[in-house]
DNA sequence: CAATACGCGGAAAACGTTTACCTTCGTGGG
DNA sequence: CCCACGAAGGTAAACGTTTTCCGCGTATTG
């Protein structure tokens, strides 16, 4: 059943059956009417491969995750999701688990399908492999870490914001010794994330003890296994603060299995705020990164850049704030 | 740059180009090195559109869940996608977030991009919208709830042997009254989750009390309420039993809140087996359905439709098992 | 040595749309 | 009253592949 069938019988050309689904409004609205009845009658849905190859145009977005089973991702995607179907886009997903090999086959797959632009939200990259995107002009949005090239745009977060307030949190309730638990350091923004920590002590006058910064990796098995060893120091710190929430529950629970309670003994801050930090136990105080807003920045960025007819020279950049959130996983710290 | 783009600098015809793409054994070695040499020199990818437009097969494979930001999904997902680029399918995914609309939309889509198949992962599901899909003969594989017609798959979950394995080991720790917190009841899979457990009581003499029986959503805000109800009775559960491990943590969550502490005063166990349930505090013992299994068996299922050259009848039917697994979660009955 | 068979590569049709261009018809102005 | 112009629908080319059908040349067999 294609374009032709319903051509011949609502007796049109096939001229007018694409003008009519197309809704170009010089047909006639009692022609119109005629397809559209033909349309309806026989379930005729248009072939998306045929459109775009005429056409040239796609209407899809890539979007490369590194680990969907991080729950900060799904909340991300969820929303571009809607946004883009909103607009009449569709999404092609990969993950990239961090690994260099299935990010090319997924760049690979990108070209393949001819994607209108893609949505890099994996927190670093190996950019090399983003050439093939880049040499065809394909419009990119990163996370953080983009590369001021033309056709590249990128999202600022403001890390500096919500760990000051953190900082100044833990300040306020006497804690002295702050630990740190970075992300893995090879990432841009984990790298990022951590000199705010610093800045923000130093700007009040506290000491940075590189004995209680740490490097994680983003999961809760890395959490746990950082604090495991902080706990071994001989002064322990009085409050922790994590790259990311998976990393705040991964110190929680190893708290939890050492008996130390949070907060009364330890107190703990996370980033990103995926919803399960309000509803772990105890709910956990993190810096709050909106996923919505994330996602809604990515896509009207790449649609700006897809329906600008001058071609921009340089990439449009994009700041997205971030604020604490207070929970119940910070308290005073304890009496020495 | 296409195909014939390369076949001119090879200088050979388009057709063998094509056939070295899709390495066609009987293309000369020679003439395939030049080819293979040009196609790496250009950069060139084959236009999928293109591709399925005149083969008639696109590789893309529906995927629809209800709630991406339910942990249960993206492993799933991510199980699926790795199965899938392994086989060179792309996959398509929608989320209808319990949304009739959305579910419409979803099909929608799925149509005009001419999937190959759906997996529809979404437990319960308007069977009119898919009239669409079967009316094209589009392959789908439902977990738990397929209605038995042609071209569709079912993978059936033997929930009563898992819940039989939990309501024992409740039986063994002396609790006398276990509570249900079911899911949606009108979600089919719901319904069977809580039959299994009744049947389950019933085969060990144990009374089934209505009271103690409850409706949630398979959310965690669900699991707090529902707990919130149970803990007003006279009689309180000194077990409860989820229908999801989301729903379990809300009901840890909500007792904690009251000061009740899990397990010592309280056994909770879920189902599903998410990877969170292993951090959470405590880890929760739960019933493991291997959501690595099910992407496993539907995307099989999927092929094995696909690529049967007799059209079948009646749609395969697969089986997955459900296990006990103990975690931290449960304990002795508290003494009377 | 001739005739048949077979392997390999090329020409061209086909896939289902969109869209540039052309035709036709009606209308308004000179 | 005729001509020109605009609106609206039709014809056909184009998009980038795959695949069928054919022809050519070489090898094999009688």
């Amino acid at each position: 059943m294609d374009i032709r069938e319903i051509a011949k019988r609502a007796k049109v050309s096939t001229a007018t059956v694409s003008r009519t689904i197309n809704r170009v409004p010089t047909v006639d609205p009692q022609l119109a009417k005629r397809v559209w009845k033909v349309v309806e009658e026989l379930g005729y849905y248009p072939n998306t491969q045929a459109r775009a190859l005429v056409s040239g145009r796609t209407r899809i977005f890539g979007l490369i995750v590194s680990d969907m089973t991080n729950p900060f991702f799904p909340e991300i995607v969820q929303s571009f999701e809607d946004i883009a179907v909103e607009h009449g886009y569709e999404i092609l997903l990969t993950s990239t688990v961090h690994d260099p090999k299935r990010m090319e086959g997924s760049v690979r797959r990108m070209i393949e399908r001819r994607v209108e632009g893609v949505a890099i939200l994996t927190f670093g990259m190996e950019e090399s492999l983003l050439e093939g995107l880049r040499f065809r002009k394909v419009p990119l949005v990163f996370i953080d870490v983009g590369p001021p090239l033309p056709h590249v745009c990128n999202i600022r977060i403001d890390y500096q914001r919500g760990i000051r307030q953190a900082v100044q949190h833990l300040a306020a309730l006497r804690h002295e010794r702050i630990g740190f638990i970075a992300g893995p350091l090879h990432l841009p923004s984990a790298v990022t994330r951590k000199a705010a920590f610093e800045s923000s002590l130093r700007e009040i006058g506290m000491p940075i003890d590189p004995d209680l910064i740490l490097q994680g990796d983003h999961t809760m098995e890395g959490g746990m296994r950082a604090y495991d060893e902080l706990a071994k120091k001989s002064a322990r710190p009085t409050a922790i603060m994590c790259s990311n929430d998976m990393t705040a529950i991964g110190v929680i629970r190893e708290a939890y299995e050492r008996g130390v309670s949070v907060p009364q003994e330890l107190s703990v801050i996370g980033f990103d705020d995926i919803r399960l930090s309000r509803f772990f136990i105890p709910p956990i105080t993190t810096i709050q990164m909106s996923q919505v807003e994330i996602a809604r920045l990515a896509f009207k960025a790449l649609v700006t850049e897809v329906e600008r007819e001058t071609p921009s020279s340089k990439g449009t950049e994009y700041v997205l704030n971030t604020d604490l959130v207070l929970r119940k996983s910070t308290a005073m710290a304890p009496q020495k």
